[in-house]
DNA sequence: TCTGGGGTCCTAAAGCAG
DNA sequence: TCTGCTGCTTTAGGACCC
């Protein structure tokens, strides 16, 4: 069934909203991220600064020296997110089908939209008059196809500020795809492209061609079947407006390595409450409780319990990381720890436990920690402290 | 010399139960 | 009682996305 779909993203959103706001840096390379002095990668940069190499995801460090006269700049979340919820407001007056991606980028359903909007290229249009009008002079890029993975192609062919339309004619779909790289297929990082490369697979088109089954050896049946057809535009993923988060978790990364298990543990209790306190606040239990840490040498490894029934309080969250922070002897400096939760529910299922002590001692650790989350909210997160190792 | 932080999804191995 | 087989769950790791 063909639908109508335009995937919208804004241009370096995070830099382009600092250049608006700061006129003095317009012209200017800008890049928000760490700086080139701290542990930290770049998260946006405005076009002057890729014109000297800078790329997201890249080491602030060499960031710093590719453009060393750049403005570097802490993101600030708040800010961005305000400004993402004007331009979803605009998506919203154009149709109730809307897939956010990330803060600057969403899938939209316009195929209902056609009688009172137009077709597919005015609405992309008056969707991209409309941001540039209300937040000040910031531009989007659309892409506009029959299904999301061509939108997405599209969205990104002519940035900044482009409108790129995907021809619906199968063969002209194809001739489109052709030359494109392996790694424009959605899901072909740099690993699969390079298992992809090797094995003489440069472009779309030679996925195209490949052999079911020699695909198959290479990737397995599932990802094979699954790129062949996203390689002949083929995609049939719904625009899925609400879907529940399945997990939360917050990370990490030490100054300078850490040797000291005392305030590895101090991190990681922080960590705790910040994760116990936004579970709460979406109304949600979880099930497991996962820690991460990550060595001096870049190797990773993460450590999970499961509880007997869902959770949401901070002493027990707690103390299940202290117990698998506990299990694993710190062989290595530490550069990075990181708590999560994952198996998250709308409800504990409390049949099991309704006769149970832990039952009535749950309820008490709830009941607890949502009075420390009423009173930080109240008085500020810093005046409520909970001692070390309570 | 570097390599963030927040997620999703997949896979493989191991343990367990029928 | 032993052994496969199958299917489910948990665990650990890794690829990928923005």
């Amino acid at each position: 069934m063909d639908r109508d779909i335009l995937h919208i993203d804004m241009d370096a959103f995070f830099a382009a909203v600092e250049q608006r706001d700061h006129p003095e840096w317009r012209g200017k390379p800008v890049v928000v991220g760490a700086r080139p002095d701290q542990r930290g990668v770049v998260s946006t940069c405005s076009y002057e600064a890729r014109a000297f190499g800078v790329r997201s995801a890249m080491p602030s460090s060499e960031a710093g020296r590719r453009c060393p006269h750049a403005v570097f700049v802490p993101p600030d979340m708040a800010r961005y997110e305000a400004v993402s919820r004007q331009v979803f407001a605009i998506f919203g007056r154009f149709t109730p089908l809307v897939e956010p991606v990330s803060v600057d980028e969403a899938f939209l359903d316009v195929t209902g939209a056609h009688r009172l909007f137009g077709d597919s290229t005015a609405i992309a249009g008056r969707i991209r008059a409309a941001i540039r009008e209300e937040t000040d002079g910031l531009t989007a890029s659309v892409g506009v196809a029959g299904n999301k993975f061509l939108a997405k192609l599209a969205s990104e062919m002519h940035k900044p500020d482009g409108l790129t339309v995907v021809p619906r004619a199968p063969q002209e779909i194809l001739r489109f795809l052709e030359p494109l790289p392996v790694g424009r297929l959605w899901g072909v990082g740099a690993v699969t492209r390079e298992h992809l490369e090797r094995a003489g697979y440069r472009t779309v088109g030679d996925i195209q061609r490949a052999g079911a089954a020699s695909l198959a050896a290479l990737l397995g049946a599932h990802t094979a079947a699954w790129l062949q057809r996203l390689a002949r535009g083929d995609d049939d993923r719904d625009v899925i407006t609400d879907w529940d988060e399945k997990s939360l978790s917050r990370e990490h990364t030490f100054a300078a390595d850490c040797g000291d298990a005392s305030k590895v543990r101090a991190v990681l209790c922080a960590l705790t409450e910040d994760v116990g306190r936004r579970l709460r606040a979406a109304e949600r239990f979880a099930r497991t409780a996962k820690l991460k840490l990550r060595w001096s040498d870049f190797q990773t490894l993460t450590r999970q319990k499961t509880f007997a029934t869902a959770v949401c309080d901070d002493f027990t969250l707690r103390e299940a990381a202290c117990a698998l922070l506990d299990g694993e002897p710190l062989v290595k400096p530490v550069r990075l720890v990181g708590f999560g939760v994952t198996g998250l529910c709308g409800s504990r299922s409390e049949q099991l436990l309704l006769f149970d002590d832990g039952a009535a001692d749950l309820h008490k650790r709830e009941t607890l920690s949502k009075t420390i989350d009423a009173l930080r909210e109240r008085f500020g997160p810093d005046r409520i402290r909970r001692p070390p190792d309570t």
